[in-house]
RNA sequence: GGCGCGGUAGCCAAGUGGCUAAGGCAACGGAUUGCAAAUCCGUCAUUCGCGGGUUCGAAUCCCGCCCGCGCCUCCA
């Protein structure tokens, strides 16, 4: 199959094929870890994953590596290049009120003013969420994905490497930069010039840390401040490194390659995150690329508007999860659903509603799942030409057309199914990349029936009992009561069942 | 000002030159039901942001315009 994937840096759908015939390697920008991660941060961490299962569903295996930023970057919009207050403060700030007020669980942070538990806390709280969405890199902590400060040694190696190649320099601040006029290709990737660029457009800068550069574009890898609140010893001053130089450094090391295949992140990291990133790999490495492809998710919006704090629409996982979003639990299988299955290069809408449907979807891939292995057991072997996988896996081909995919599967769901063992194979097969159902590998969190969810079965055979003599004022009275609580009930040959809603 | 992505039904969303414009959700009609839910059967875009053009033929290619979104040193 010749997969087709769309390439930020040429602006084009090119055919994929990896460098090296042993594996994909591919890198994907992960989440700081000063706060809970949010809805559309892991709207671009999953449409990694769906790019690492597609792969695999085509036989490819994939060494996938994300980092975790640990290292505490500046927050203040008006003064960038490494000044406002540091994030890693923020978030000690907001952990210390968390405490009083009992969010934070006793013993889960000790210290708050120590950054690394800080760090370990969020670390968690990220790993957790992303298991229980199916993300298959955080099966693989700590192996693939990596702490920035667990790697300051190898940052510092291309720190060197990069003023000793004459990209990089010490300012008269005595800040180590990185000089944008030394790297031809700089712009490359978003497709602007550094004539274009239009210094301080985005309104951060200061003139005094301008002042410093050589050129208004170049970018700090290193900063001496004895003041910040985690910092390393180094050749210029102890201090801590510029936030574009980790992904550098941590793809190469770990990936164990100059160029690597695949680089994903989200849009607003094309510039300047990732033409950095490049120019910095490059600046070190001499090779004629960093990623062969790199790929960026768009923006999530909620219910047509951006996500903003401001606006209250701003929800993390957890948010969504347990019913703070929408008035009502949402599984996350539906969750995980709702933000991969519209494609990855357009504009996804995070609404109430959407989740609805995708919970509509994953019932009936459970239901079926449940019906086939009581019909089949095992499932049978089956080649990659059957009909709706071979449709599926064209789908997927065609740069991650995931809603044509799901087209080819749901009408074959419907479908009558005459060789359960072969559905069920099938099945498998569309679930190692949808990993809806059953969701991932393992789904504990939340899985707990929580003290004052109601008595499903004594309700049910209430509601039987009311139903056998007639008193349908009863019966209608405890369904009711059921659904208001957030079950689906149903009649059946057997009797009354009630199901918890999905979303 | 520069760079890039997108606009298909009430909603999500396939289709990128040629059979009747996939699929899901919702809605509606019917079967079923004490009533519902679930299930099953059926209906649901003469038209693809707008205007031109190319072509035997355009949602698809070309030109112009309108609208939405992102980036241009916090950011997924």
């Amino acid at each position: 199959m010749d997969i087709r994937f769309y390439n930020t840096l040429t602006n084009r759908v090119e055919p994929f094929e990896p460098i090296d015939s042993d594996c994909v390697r591919m890198y994907s920008c992960g989440p700081t870890v000063y706060d809970f991660a949010h809805i559309g941060n892991f709207r671009s961490f999953l449409f990694a994953d769906l790019v690492r299962r597609t792969l695999e569903y085509f036989g490819y295996p994939v060494h996938h590596v994300m980092n975790i930023t640990d290292v505490g970057h500046m927050t203040d919009d008006a003064l960038a290049d490494g000044a406002g207050e540091d994030k890693m403060a923020a978030a000690s700030r907001r952990i210390r009120e968390d405490k009083k007020s009992g969010k934070v669980p006793e013993g889960a942070v000790e210290n708050p003013d120590d950054p690394y538990q800080i760090a370990q806390y969020y670390t968690d709280a990220f790993l957790e969420d992303a298991r229980r969405l199916g993300l298959k890199v955080a099966f693989e902590y700590e192996d693939n994905i990596l702490h920035a400060t667990q790697n300051i040694d190898a940052m510092q190696d291309m720190i060197g490497q990069l003023i000793d190649n004459g990209h990089a320099y010490v300012g008269p601040d005595g800040v180590v930069y990185y000089s944008v006029e030394s790297f031809a290709d700089y712009g490359q990737l978003s497709g602007n010039t550094l004539d274009q660029l239009q210094a301080g457009a985005g309104g951060r800068v200061s003139d005094q840390d301008q002042a410093n550069k050589r050129h208004p574009a170049d970018f700090m890898l290193w900063k001496a401040d004895p003041s910040h609140i985690m910092k390393w010893d180094s050749p210029w001053g102890t201090g801590y490194p510029g936030w574009h130089i980790e992904c550098s450094c941590m793809a190469r090391k770990r990936l164990g390659r100059d160029v690597i295949d695949i680089h994903t992140g989200g849009e607003d990291l094309i510039f300047p995150h990732h033409e950095c990133e490049i120019a910095q790999s490059r600046g070190a490495t001499g090779a004629d690329a960093f990623a062969r492809f790199w790929m960026h998710a768009r923006f999530l919006m909620v219910e047509g508007e951006k996500m903003s704090k401001r606006r209250g629409n701003f929800w993390t996982v957890r948010d969504v999860l347990e019913g703070r979003a929408t008035g009502r639990p949402v599984h996350p299988a539906v969750l995980r659903l709702e933000l991969i299955k519209s494609h990855y290069r357009s504009n996804m809408n995070f609404t109430k509603k959407g989740l609805q449907d995708s919970a509509g979807i994953v019932k009936r891939l459970q239901e079926l799942r449940t019906r086939l292995e009581d019909a089949a057991g095992q499932p049978a072997d089956v080649g990659p030409d059957h009909p709706v996988l071979e449709a599926f896996g064209k789908a997927l081909a065609d740069d991650l057309n995931i809603a044509g995919a799901i087209g080819c599967v749901m009408p074959w769901a419907s479908g009558d199914h005459p060789q359960p063992a072969e559905s069920l194979a099938v099945l498998d097969r569309i679930n190692s990349v949808l990993a809806v159902a059953p969701l991932a590998e393992n789904d504990t969190a939340g899985q707990n029936a929580a003290a004052d969810e109601p008595d499903v079965v004594s309700l049910c055979a209430a509601i039987d009992q009311a139903r056998a003599q007639k008193d349908w004022t009863r019966s209608d009275a405890i369904r009711a009561e059921l659904e208001a609580a957030g079950y689906d009930v149903k009649t059946t040959p057997d009797g009354t069942v009630a199901e918890k809603k999905l979303a």
